[in-house]
DNA sequence: TCTCGAATAT
DNA sequence: TATATTCGAG
């Protein structure tokens, strides 16, 4: 079948992405619960090979904190129970995550990789085109600075899988 | 009117 | 530093 072939590319490409920390200097939090559930149960997004095993989560807490405090009360003026609650949590873009997003970018092609292409083929709940541009816009810079200061390894290796052949 | 992307704020 | 929001341009 070609399942399985596109399934072991799949695999090899997330493992070179797995090896390759570069634009994972990303927060090792939790994935919001909403995105996790919308993930696909197989997904091996949600069960990404590492290298390093991450630190165990220390203080169980109560178990809720999937996601870091809200917001930083900035002032304190505005930390009431009803504003938090309409105010959506910041979204942390887990390996988990920025491995569908990356996959989408390649897939679209860094050229034609608008927010609301990537948003549509990452197909994950509660996302929005606002957090995609947000985070395409430092995914852009990350890629800039690696050209700039010719780093052609990890750079290369980024912007090859624009083709994705097989 | 919508989307994009840079700049700016938190 | 990472993510969210704003804003002008196309």
């Amino acid at each position: 079948m070609e399942g399985d072939q596109r399934e072991e590319a799949e695999r090899k490409r997330f493992a070179r992405w797995a090896e390759q920390p570069p634009p994972a200097e990303l927060p090792q939090r939790l994935i919001n619960p909403d995105l996790a559930l919308s993930l696909p149960p197989n997904s091996r997004y949600l069960a990404p090979p590492r290298r390093t095993p991450p630190p165990p989560p220390p203080p169980p807490s109560s178990g809720l904190e999937y996601f870091a405090a809200p917001f930083p009360s900035s002032s304190g003026d505005d930390d009431s129970p009803t504003s938090q609650a309409l105010k959506q949590p910041r979204l942390a873009w887990t390996p988990e995550l920025h491995a569908r997003f990356v996959d989408a970018v390649n897939e679209l092609g860094i050229e034609k990789a608008f927010p609301t292409r990537i948003l549509k083929l990452m197909n994950v709940d509660g996302l929005t085109r606002e957090k995609v541009a947000s985070h395409l816009q430092k995914y852009r810079q990350y890629l800039g600075s690696k050209e700039q200061h010719g780093a052609p390894d990890a750079g290369q290796r980024r912007s090859e899988p624009l083709s994705l052949e097989h």
